[in-house]
RNA sequence: GCCUUGGUGGCGGAAUUGGUAGACGCGCUGGAUUCAAAAUCCAGUGUUUUCGGACGUGUGGGUUCGAUUCCCACCCAAGGUACCA
């Protein structure tokens, strides 16, 4: 009997669908396993064997936990709100969510054939209404919390109401936007309904503000900053200008302290926690308050509010710079500076915040005329404005200390600023002196003699005495932009009162996208929502109606935005729990018992964003008391890329001829991509089906090597313009899905990004082969009852232990070696024994599912094999009676000699010593010192 | 610049607490089988060699009886990033 694989596969991925094997129940009676996989983004492309990396290792993971007993959640689901979709509709005016729907369906047949162990009852898709529900239930539910420093936890909205009603703001500790201005429970109560609403919207943490974009007036849209490229935006090159718009916003910075905390207590690889504490940004320092020294043009005084990391040398401050967008600058300017700090600002608002700070050489700023006072020294300072200074980052104003900081440095040195020197013993004739360690305070009144720290300290005390200053933490992270300028997402369940923007109560949810005719812009530049007719929301009848019956009494206009990418992905992890329920987001029971996610494994790419973001919706989930953690995922791993094996053919410009690559020498040729499916395993090029597939080449003349077209090999990220993308449904075609499994995880280590190869793909396709053979010959099963060799048990249990060791490693490569090293070895000793070829099949499972099932169903059994116990390691076969020690000489090994596994060390010396390989390596020396490690190995010294 | 990861045969990679470097697979070479091919099987395959051996894990040092593994300095590649006060 063959293996053949095409029908083994296809019987039992019907045989799962039906039997719904990898179904999971809330409540089983077994321990819980949650392992998680990245859902994808459904793109028309379909899958290429990059995708599945991670799905297999996850699938082999959940399999695994299967057959220890574990009831196994693991669901897949769909990310199908998204650009691409929309960018097609506009070209096409074809629906998003046909599109949508093609392509999950294309998706699914291409999972399908994987054979993953999915439990589809419970697939999500972001852009369902009936997900998407929850998903503004949650934006909800942030809209009416604020974030209580007290008490360190997001609270109900109604309880600042409350205190704002006996007391005012003043004792609140709460997260709140920075020009929140102070009043008293009867200012409160004088205020009007449109004014309270105002403040509260202050402290929620979902809120709306003017935040800075890259707008881009030509296409009537903001662009993200990977858009804009060189000032223009990537598509059409049109021009793009920060502007301020009013979008929606979530309070991040709240958590900013709790997410850089909750790091360390979850088991994420640590690149990925350093890149997130570093988003994070967390710097110790103070704030302090310099005066504006009233001007020609200006009569006043203004409070500038700095944050440094170096208050200890606020002597050696020469100058202030703001951002050329802070708020005071045109203030503050002299009427003679005004033309220049206009021109300036003007040129800043031109490049992109990514432009501003990539660009590390050139020095640019503009005096604006105004000085501060230096809060001790009480010398003029002048201020500048310089793009090196971002407004979003602390209060968008720094006093620069030339001295100290090489940036201030070179600033004061282009400008012809002075640099005062503070630090005793320092040179700074050639750059700043930044050194803390060896820091030294001289020149600064009373921190004179004082190192970093005790300077810190000191200087922090005497500003707050003076009330000018006090110790401050400040993290980088900034509050996230929630609006999108789009069609193609969630919906705000969100409608305006008088300019103030109110919750559609939670029981009309969800709030559905509308039908509109063209997924543009308007023409007045508001987002593609503007061009919904029946996109008003009437209070009486709480329904979604005509515009024109928008009266603002009973009937008000709905947001026009939508939410961004990662809202529909920041809680789809708790949703699997208790994807159907329509009364709650998900029951208490369901997640009780699932508690969270116990494996997830994705892309680092999303370090930044989907992993944090997540991770601060969780932390407000859990301050609401509505999930059991405040992390989502205990452990984390990243899969890495699968990079494409491109080809190229050498076209010599000159000659027009195409020369093969051992010939083309130092010569320079153009290399030319050619689809790999035209390339053989010995790189040689089928130059028939290439002419076929570029008839342009049809005479071209092909210069060969020994008669053969070799080509060049560059590895590239898999793309369709390379020629270089493979895709699963090909190999699950020509070797079949068990082996595409294998020989993903073959390539090598998880995490670590690696070429793929087709060619290398019949070696775990042959293993299969092998392994089948043990089973079955030319007529039949030939697995018998006989008792089991000495040696294949040896076999069996040293490949139990390796196999059991290195998935709780996710070592999946060194799986599949030690597979072929069993197989190999149980060829070689002709076993058939039921007692090794049974346990064996159930190892295999995990990894080829497939040929698992068949094999155990021909083996006699009449359930899945799905949940077998996973054989246990014994180690009384393994037991040795001797061992083959390595003898070295000066640690180099020169012959091996095998003893008894139980001789002692001094027996062992005295053999080596004795022995004539020994007296040959030492050539009549003595030896100076022998080590012998028991059971491990022997080196002689000389 | 900074952070992270990595650098081992022709290629992917292995060596899990410092103990036989190159497991396993691809590719390649030779052979068996075949009319032939595919498939399968067997043998070989780091470099070098006077066939004793010598040298070999990016480079240079160090620790150690012994280093791919630990320490220091450097080079190169990939990914990330923030001129972050």
């Amino acid at each position: 009997m063959k293996y053949n694989f095409a029908e083994i596969e296809a019987k039992w991925q019907k045989y799962w669908a039906e039997n719904q094997t990898f179904r999971a129940e809330n409540n089983a009676g077994k321990p819980k396993y949650y392992v998680l996989d990245m859902f994808p983004y459904p793109s028309g492309a379909g899958l290429h064997v990059g995708h599945p990396l991670g799905y297999i290792a996850s699938d082999i993971y959940a399999r695994y936990k299967r057959h220890q007993g574990y009831n196994v959640l693991h669901p897949m689901g769909y990310d199908s709100f998204g650009l691409p979709a929309e960018q097609y509709a506009i070209q096409t005016g074809q629906h998003p969510a046909i599109t949508t729907e093609a392509n999950i369906s294309r998706y699914r047949e291409q999972l399908d054939r994987i054979g993953f162990s999915f439990d589809w009852g419970r697939e999500v898709r972001t852009s369902d209404p009936k997900y998407y529900k929850w998903t503004q239930w949650i934006f909800i539910q942030l809209f009416n919390s604020w974030y209580n420093r007290d008490t360190d936890k997001a609270e109900d909205i109604e309880s600042l109401v409350s205190i704002f009603e006996q007391q005012g703001n003043a004792e609140v500790n709460g997260v709140c936007d920075g020009d929140t201005p102070r009043f008293s429970a009867f200012d409160w109560k004088e205020m009007s309904e449109s004014e309270q609403q105002a403040i509260l919207l202050k402290y929620r943490l979902t809120y709306l503000a003017e935040s800075e974009v890259n707008w881009c007036a030509a296409l009537g849209t903001v662009l993200a900053n990977d858009e804009v490229v060189n000032g223009v935006s990537e598509r059409g090159g049109h021009p793009v200008v920060r502007k301020k718009m009013t979008q929606w916003s979530m309070r991040i910075t709240a958590y900013a302290q709790r997410l850089l905390d909750g790091l360390d207590t979850i088991d994420w690889p640590q690149p990925l926690k350093d890149s997130q504490a570093n988003w994070i940004g967390r710097s110790e320092g103070a704030s302090v308050v310099f005066n504006t020294l009233p001007s020609p043009g200006n009569g006043n005084s203004y409070p500038i509010e700095v944050f440094t990391t170096r208050p200890d040398t606020i002597f050696g401050a020469s100058f202030m710079t703001l951002a050329p967008e802070h708020e005071l600058v045109l203030k503050i300017t002299t009427p003679e500076q005004k033309p220049k700090v206009k021109a300036y600002i003007e040129a800043s608002a031109m490049r992109s915040e990514r432009d501003r700070m990539a660009d590390v050489k050139s020095v640019t700023g503009a005096f604006t005329g105004a000085y501060a006072e230096h809060p001790f020294t009480k010398a003029p300072i002048p201020i500048w404005i310089g793009d090196y200074v971002l407004a979003g980052y602390g209060t968008g104003a720094v006093m620069s200390v030339p001295c100290g900081d090489q940036r201030d440095f070179d600033f004061a040195k282009y400008f012809d600023i002075p640099i005062p020197n503070i630090f005793h013993g320092a040179d700074i004739t050639e750059q700043a002196f930044v050194d803390k360690a060896q820091t030294q305070i001289a020149n600064s009144d009373f921190l004179n003699g004082l190192s970093h720290k005790r300077a810190l300290k000191k200087v922090i005390e005497v500003l707050e005495k003076m009330g000018q200053g006090k110790g401050k933490v400040n993290y980088r992270l900034r509050d996230a932009v929630f609006s999108r300028q789009r069609y193609w997402g969630e919906p705000f369940p969100v409608y305006y009162v008088g300019g103030m923007p109110r919750m559609i109560p939670g029981e009309h949810l969800p709030i559905k996208l509308p039908e509109v005719e063209k997924y543009l812009p308007t023409e007045t530049g508001e987002p593609p929502l503007g061009n919904a007719t029946e996109w008003a929301w009437d209070t009486l009848n709480s329904a979604v109606v005509s515009n024109h019956k928008i009266d603002h009494k009973t009937v008000f206009p709905l947001e026009l935005n939508t939410m961004p990418g990662w809202a529909g992905s920041s809680q789809y992890f708790n949703r699997y729990m208790d994807p159907h329920n329509e009364a709650e987001i998900f029951s208490k029971e369901a997640i009780d018992y699932w508690q969270e996610v116990d494996l997830y494994i994705g892309g680092s790419e999303h370090a930044t964003g989907h992993l944090l973001y997540s991770r601060f919706w969780q932390k407000f989930m859990f301050d609401k008391g509505l999930v059991p953690h405040d992390e989502f995922a205990k452990k984390l791993i990243n899969q890495g890329m699968v990079t494409g094996m491109s080809a190229f053919i050498y076209r010599d410009e000159e000659t027009g001829r195409v020369i093969s690559k051992g010939l083309v020498g130092d010569k320079k040729m153009t290399p030319i991509h050619v689809d790999i499916s035209l390339i053989n395993s010995a790189d040689e090029l089928d130059i028939n089906a290439f002419k076929k597939w570029q008839p342009d080449y049809g005479d071209t003349e092909f210069v060969l090597e020994n008669g053969k077209y070799i080509v060049g090999r560059e590895i590239e990220k898999m793309s369709k313009s390379k020629y270089n993308v493979v895709s699963p449904d090909s190999i699950c075609e020509q070797y079949g899905a068990d082996s595409l499994r294998l020989y993903e995880m073959f390539l090598g280590p998880l995490e670590q990004s690696k070429p793929w190869n087709t060619a290398g793909i019949t070696g775990v396709h042959g293993f299969l082969k092998k392994l089948w053979r043990l089973y079955f010959d030319e007529k039949g099963m030939q697995v018998t009852r006989s008792e089991p060799s000495k040696e294949s048990l040896k076999t069996l249990h040293k490949t139990i232990k390796k196999v059991a060791d290195d998935i709780e490693h996710f070592s999946f490569n060194t799986t599949v070696s030690s597979f072929m090293i069993c197989v190999n070895e149980l060829t070689f000793q002709n076993c058939h024994s039921r007692a090794i070829l049974e346990p064996l099949v159930v190892m295999v499972s995990p990894y080829a599912p497939h040929i698992a099932e068949e094999l155990w169903a021909q083996l006699g059994h009449t359930d899945s094999i799905s949940t077998v116990p996973f054989p246990v390691f014994d180690a009384k076969y393994l037991v040795e009676s001797s061992k083959e020690y390595p003898i070295s000489f000066n640690g180099k090994m020169r012959f091996t000699l095998e003893l008894p596994s139980d001789m002692g060390k001094e027996d062992i010396e005295a053999m080596v010593l004795a022995h004539e390989k020994t007296q040959k390596q030492l050539e009549g020396r003595t030896p100076k010192k022998v080590i012998v490690v028991t059971g491990k190995i022997v080196n002689i010294v000389s």
